[in-house]
DNA sequence: GTCAAGGATATTGTATGCAAAAATGTCCAG
DNA sequence: CTGGACATTTTTGCATACAATATCCTTGAC
């Protein structure tokens, strides 16, 4: 099952500037000038071009008539309210998941599980973070509406940068972990309502997890430089 | 507040395709011809293609490699997926507005729902239809989250051509009609919990209204014809 | 008559060219 | 020294040109 596109530039290049918005190579509201990358990818406006409006699409630049395309950094803010948009796409793929998973999604989630608890015991945040993108995938897929469980991810990816830095905050990893348990137990249990419950906590930016999130927000900011 | 882009020969054809795609202009799986597509529009290839990546991104076609692009016409379990999560978005937008929603959007809601009201006495489909769409986003706003508001009406637009089928089933208008008055009034109670149950249900697609659903998709695909 | 191989044709993906608009810099008035 | 009008430079948006691949059609073997 050798996946999809073998070339096609454009594709390639919106990953790549993707990746490198969502690192944090450019400044918050950096133009993109489509010249210099272009020269940098050594290709032609066009691909890039196209990469940039399928960016902008997807939300993470904003393109501006005849101004150009500059790096969208949302605001705490936007940032908060995506979450508890989140929050509720999730506690509906769990809720969903607890009613229709399959055996294969059970065993499925369950190494993911596992897998998180191996990281989090060797405070590998690197390796927990995949193993929690896996576990959350998995729910979503397994919750039996593709169309859901696209949406999950594309919000997923949205906010990737902030699922990564509120890792890091001392502590959550444990908490996150504990979580996990839970859900899993209330799936296996086909609980759906409780799944509900539980993953919009586990997902939710409240009280102190604000606090949290803001103070990463800031730092995370701060961090960000011009290219 | 004159709203924005001039010119931009790009957004203007994306909406032209769209509105064809979502009128029945093309059959299910039409490839769009690039050269023919840009005659009929006297514009060259690029700000077509640009069009149709833009239309790819809102899942209205699908784009192959070296294969062109196709019209893609959601089947009917993708419809009904698509439904169930607007259920879930409608019904949160819902229950934030019980909680949020200002005094201007309260009499913004009362118009729309007045506008329901007298188009349905009038048995005004097209009419109705417009108040409809009107009282959803006025909900969506009401929540007081953009970034879900922006996902409902997505949402919404790419659903377009379903609801407008379902309000031509026999005795809808007024079965929506009274669930929205239902909605409004746990919304201007306040009651969160209330108002997410009532849209849940005014939008879910189950029981009759699932067969309603089927037959109108049927019939729209049969009516569908190659451009 | 069917089917495969090979080339002609058509169509996509990318590069380049051009016109118009925006950004930038210069010069001069005050 | 500051501010604004004008010319210059950049940069976008679109058109055109070219290269590579997919599709179609012909031809011929069996």
């Amino acid at each position: 099952m050798t996946e999809g596109p073998i070339d096609r530039r454009t594709d390639q290049i919106r990953e790549a500037l993707e990746e490198m918005i969502v690192e944090g190579h450019f400044a918050d509201g950096a133009r993109l000038d489509e010249v210099s990358l272009a020269d940098r990818f050594s290709v032609s406006r066009t691909p890039l071009r196209e990469a940039l409006q399928a960016l902008a699409a997807s939300g993470l630049v904003e393109l501006r008539h005849r101004r150009g395309a500059f790096v969208r950094f949302p605001s705490l803010e936007d940032v908060v309210e995506m979450f508890d948009v989140m929050a509720e796409i999730e506690a509906l793929c769990g809720r969903y998941a607890a009613r229709r998973m399959s055996a294969e999604d059970q065993s499925a989630i369950e190494a993911a599980l596992l897998a998180c608890e191996a990281a989090a015991a060797q405070q590998d945040v690197e390796g927990y973070y995949r193993a929690n993108h896996d576990f959350h995938r998995l729910i979503y897929h397994a919750a039996g509406n593709r169309f859901l469980a696209g949406e999950a991810e594309r919000l997923q990816r949205r906010l990737t940068p902030f699922r990564r830095l509120q890792l890091r905050v001392r502590g959550r990893m444990p908490e996150s972990l504990r979580q996990h348990r839970q859900i899993f137990e209330a799936l296996v249990a086909g609980d759906a309502e409780r799944v509900t419950r539980q993953m919009r906590e586990h997902i939710a930016v409240q009280g102190d997890r604000f606090n949290d999130l803001a103070a990463t927000y800031r730092s995370a900011i701060r961090g960000r430089h011009v290219a």
